[in-house]
DNA sequence: AAATAGCGATTGGTATGACCTCTTACCAAT
DNA sequence: ATTGGTAAGAGGTCATACCAATCGCTATTT
């Protein structure tokens, strides 16, 4: 049908979330950044306080944005939030969750460790190698689990394939926060060597041998678990 | 932190939504489902239409609604389509979307064939077959491409798999978009092939016969679209 | 002087009522 | 039977007022 108009905004709300989002990617700070206030916004781009609120609610959805009562709207990079509500709201179900989650990560992850030996930046590679000295030096729970999360999200980026990442950073999280509830009886040790298994593939540049120890590491994690194979319905 | 008290509705919106929510998942029905009008909803609510307008918007976000000027809400099932928005975003350049979609499937698909095929079942494995019949028969471009991405959908359906589904919906529909954009000179045999031998494979219940398949399918359809590998940054 | 309790300005949250635009369905003229 | 207009009802936008949470300044207390 229309072939060359793509993305026409159709409305003023998102017309105006057209806007923001470009002023948010403008904007490369590293520092934290705030929109200004929604009445100023409002009078700025020539629309009214609804118009705004619809289109920053919008945006916050869409984890661009963080709004905090009485105190203003702070810019975020948190894409994966909305894939977090959707699989929630998917596979009520915790325990189901878990299952296909380790599932699909069985499927992803280790291509994940593969692209990264091959193609991993040296920055990349040293910022994975930090991450793994935080997870051995780790002695709470908490900082355990977060250093594991967190190698498992620096790999993808490694990787170089942001949608990866994406996915893996919303998966860990899922998993993560389903973890602290109690399910969790997992050994340290073992998680370790894993880890120190695929570290070292990926700096000799070995991606099959990285895919297999992550391979290794995800099925030693879910027998960990207690869980087998998806259930069917 | 809170252990015991997790989302509790801090806002009236977030209230609203809720009850919006159990309100949809509630009614199972197969035909078309319209919501109140937004004034008789706040009116039941015993809310301002201002909230009823955020609710609505916020699910609309999720995929659960979709609001349509001058007609109604209607209730969809669309879940996939926050995850559509955040890739979107997060690789705004087309052929950088492409390359890496068609990485992440190529990790992810192989293993829907395995499960599928191991798993799926009788009334899954029969859609899947009555697709490909679809497949075949499609003369015009438009049919297929529908069928095409029809399959792949149906086969993640069989897997047993809800996120893995839910992921593939998602990039098939982005991968399609980008397709019909003039990437496409895909030959249709090459993939009639492709698909009938993954089919067969499932069909025999043969994992590994159908990973392989899958996997040699999406190489032929990679080499086709002229890619070779991730682009690095 | 440092810590703190309190107050006021600022910011987002909600309510209300008016008006605009689009969709739909019905009805009249052709 | 088709066409065209029209009115009712739906969401979209606006302006204004007020509620609620936060932050920072000030004055009091220790």
């Amino acid at each position: 049908m229309t072939l060359t108009a793509l993305n026409r905004p159709t409305s003023l709300v998102e017309s105006v979330c057209e806007q923001l989002a470009a002023l948010i990617r403008s904007e490369k700070s590293a520092e934290e950044r705030w929109l200004p206030a929604e009445r100023l916004l409002a009078e700025q781009l020539g629309v009214s306080r609804t118009v705004v609120r619809e289109a920053t609610k919008r945006l916050e959805q869409q984890g661009m944005l963080e709004i905090q009562h009485g105190a203003g709207i702070k810019i975020v990079d948190k894409l994966h939030k909305p894939l977090n509500g959707a699989l929630n709201t998917l596979v009520p179900d915790e325990k189901d969750r878990i299952t296909q989650l380790v599932e699909v990560r069985l499927a992803l992850e280790p291509e994940n460790a593969r692209h990264a030996a091959q193609r991993g930046s040296a920055a990349h590679l040293k910022a994975l190698k930090a991450c793994h000295e935080r997870f051995v030096a780790a002695e709470s729970f908490e900082e355990r689990v977060q250093a594991d999360m967190d190698f498992h999200c620096f790999l993808a980026e490694a990787s170089g394939n942001r949608i990866a990442s994406l996915l893996i950073q919303s998966l860990s999280e899922l998993l993560q926060a389903s973890l602290t509830h109690g399910y969790s009886r997992v050994t340290k040790d073992q998680a370790v060597k894993d880890h120190a298994a695929v570290l070292a593939a990926v700096l000799k540049r070995d991606g099959d041998a990285a895919a297999l120890a992550m391979k290794a590491h995800l099925l030693n994690a879910r027998d960990d678990l207690g869980l087998k194979s998806t259930s069917r319905r």
